[in-house]
DNA sequence: ATGACTTACAGGGTAAGA
């Protein structure tokens, strides 16, 4: 079972993309991000015909997130994270699939920092790892999939020099992310390639995709219910390689039966 | 310090991304 992750920046103007990816990888389920439309213009026609069913969470203009299924329906348990009823971004979305609960995320950016918007990405932050401490432990397969914009450490950037004061460098940005893994979750593209690095997101400026500068920011974590069967992961750069691509390649794990 | 690109919204320039 393949499970991955994509940020599609603008699901209307990606939709050949995802379409020629999906039918290509054949992923089992998707998690989606940065939508960028409301509700209802979301393809849901288009995903099924390529033989997906979906859940969706999404919003005028910007955020938004979704959950793909092939061959099967997602079960939402939930939109929205808990505590989090003023909260107008729509950023997460849970559902069951193939008996794996599947929370998909997309966290704020946080910049500029300091800042309002920084205040709001740590507080987000905080809730998620609230709600993750009981879908950790829940003793059900369990994973946490999405956008974190969250660099974990200087290996997961080209140049992190460059980037001392981006939000997603922080130090209270990364230790957010070191409390969430110390729950018990797994990071399994790190789990997989310990030493490497692994990029998931290379911005459009200076043909920083020509010369492979690149941020890992896009995570797989997987409960200790689930983590025994982590057979591979990876990243399908070909994706961000085609014309009219997404600034974000899919992010995927592969699991044993 | 800014801008380099792209998307959405709107029908032009602005907000947002990371």
């Amino acid at each position: 079972m393949k499970i991955a992750t994509f940020n599609v920046n603008g699901i209307r103007s990606r939709l050949s993309n995802l379409l020629e990816w999906l039918e290509r990888e054949t992923p089992d389920i998707v998690c989606l991000q940065e939508l960028k439309a409301p509700d209802e213009v979301f393809p849901a026609l288009a995903i099924q015909a390529v033989g997906y069913g979906a859940v969706w969470h999404g919003q005028k203009g910007w955020n938004g997130v979704a959950i793909l299924a092939r061959g099967a329906n997602p079960v939402e348990n939930r939109r929205g994270l808990p505590e989090a009823d003023d909260d107008s971004h729509s950023r997460y979305i849970e559902a069951t699939v193939h008996g794996i609960s599947v929370g998909c995320l997309y966290l704020p950016n946080g910049n500029p920092q300091p800042g309002p918007k920084f205040d709001y990405k740590l507080a987000w932050f905080e809730r998620l790892i609230r709600h993750a401490s009981t879908l950790c432990d829940s003793g059900q397969p369990v994973v946490l999939a999405g956008d974190y914009n969250v660099v974990p450490t200087d290996v997961d950037i080209y140049n992190a020099r460059s980037y001392q004061k981006d939000a997603l460098l922080q130090p209270q940005s990364r230790e957010c992310y070191q409390r969430l893994l110390a729950q018990g979750w797994t990071d399994a593209l790190r789990a997989r390639f310990p030493e490497e690095r692994i990029y998931t997101f290379w911005d459009y400026f200076r043909q920083h995709w020509e010369k492979n500068s690149g941020w890992r920011i896009d995570h797989l974590l997987l409960n200790p219910a689930l983590k025994p069967r982590l057979a591979d992961a990876g990243v399908d750069k070909w994706v961000r390689g085609k014309t009219n691509a997404s600034d974000h390649a899919p992010t995927w794990v592969r699991l044993a039966a």
